[in-house]
DNA sequence: GTCTATATATCGATAGAC
DNA sequence: GTCTATCGATATATAGAC
């Protein structure tokens, strides 16, 4: 029964958040129209606006959905006294999940300017929490003499930015697999934050 | 002797890539239009085109000119024979560097996608050299037993990407200065590749 | 070399028919 | 809920006067 008009409200709302995923993610935001999300759904222009107020409001809730499945999927993740097991995890979990998001991961990085200034704080908000979860990491182990950084601030923004350079080069089917590539980081990470 | 119109040829084309530096690493290149850049610079949109044969020029000339000066300057320093000497004034050099020229490093990372292919590879070309002088110091002191990482190319990788996190949350006056936010990031590298 | 004016195209968002 | 049509603004780039 197919149909060139109608209702698909049930599937038409996914769809238009994935089109623009996908092309924000490959061109950028501003330059992306809303009649070329249209497009790629299979709607017109106008049809987009009965499930989003406006291009800004679609650009953020793409980026809070990201980062709240962040937030909680590394929530989900067991618990462990040992600070090492816990970073040694963390390493694991960042690399893999963030992998399997590249898009997300993408927009979450580069769009970022292009948020109002309340969506911006909301954001970042967000993604300072989740920072939070490996400092704390980081500052038991060096209350328990098992790291050594100089700063804990510094030492997780900076974990975060080498597990992050992943993104530009990790490609599935190369030449390392993904347990390798978890191995090597793990090592430099450990390494640098080891007394 | 003021003028309202004339010419200007000697100040006019450092002005216009000066505006469309500050405006792109602002705002974004898709977002920004030419008049954009051209009420920066107190002339009209038209003029521009005396200096620049169209935008895409324009944001490709920035990334080629910074990233030539890179290598230019990094070919300056003094090399050395010890690898971790070396690794040591890499680390220096590319902090400094790169936290003198924010809008520079900025475009040269978030504006990869606005190029067209051809410019894209040739962007592409300059960064990969600059990447190969680093992992040159890996591989010599991979050799020599000084550096143990499992992969001197995602080392290589790692070592940039955590660097490039200073420009992230790096200001001027703030609580560390640039010789002791200098000799932390250096702590971290030299532990993840030391043997 | 810069100006004004404009060609041509596209943008985000809305209105009203169905 | 989606369509067609459109408003008003803005885009890149060019032409010709000075």
């Amino acid at each position: 029964m197919a149909r060139t008009q109608g209702s698909h409200s049930d599937i038409t709302g996914p769809r238009i958040r994935q089109a623009a995923l996908r092309l924000f993610a490959r061109h950028g935001y501003a330059a992306v129209s809303m009649r070329k999300i249209a497009g790629e759904v299979g709607v017109q222009a106008g049809a987009l606006y009965n499930y989003t107020p406006d291009k800004q409001s679609l650009l953020f809730r793409l980026m809070r959905d990201h980062m709240q499945d962040l937030l909680s999927a590394y929530g989900e993740q067991k618990q462990t006294g040992d600070p090492q097991d816990a970073l040694r995890r963390f390493v694991g979990f960042h690399i893999r999940f963030h992998l399997q998001r590249p898009d997300e991961v993408f927009i979450a990085y580069m769009e970022l300017r292009n948020l109002t200034p309340e969506n911006f704080a909301e954001i970042e908000d967000l993604r300072r929490k989740y920072e939070d979860g490996l400092e704390a990491i980081l500052r038991e182990g060096q209350r328990a003499g098992i790291f050594a950084v100089a700063d804990t601030k510094i030492a997780t923004l900076a974990v975060i930015a080498m597990l992050n350079g992943v993104m530009t080069w990790y490609r599935a089917g190369g030449r390392l697999s993904l347990d390798e590539v978890e191995a090597v980081y793990w090592d430099m990470v450990r390494k640098a934050m080891t007394a």
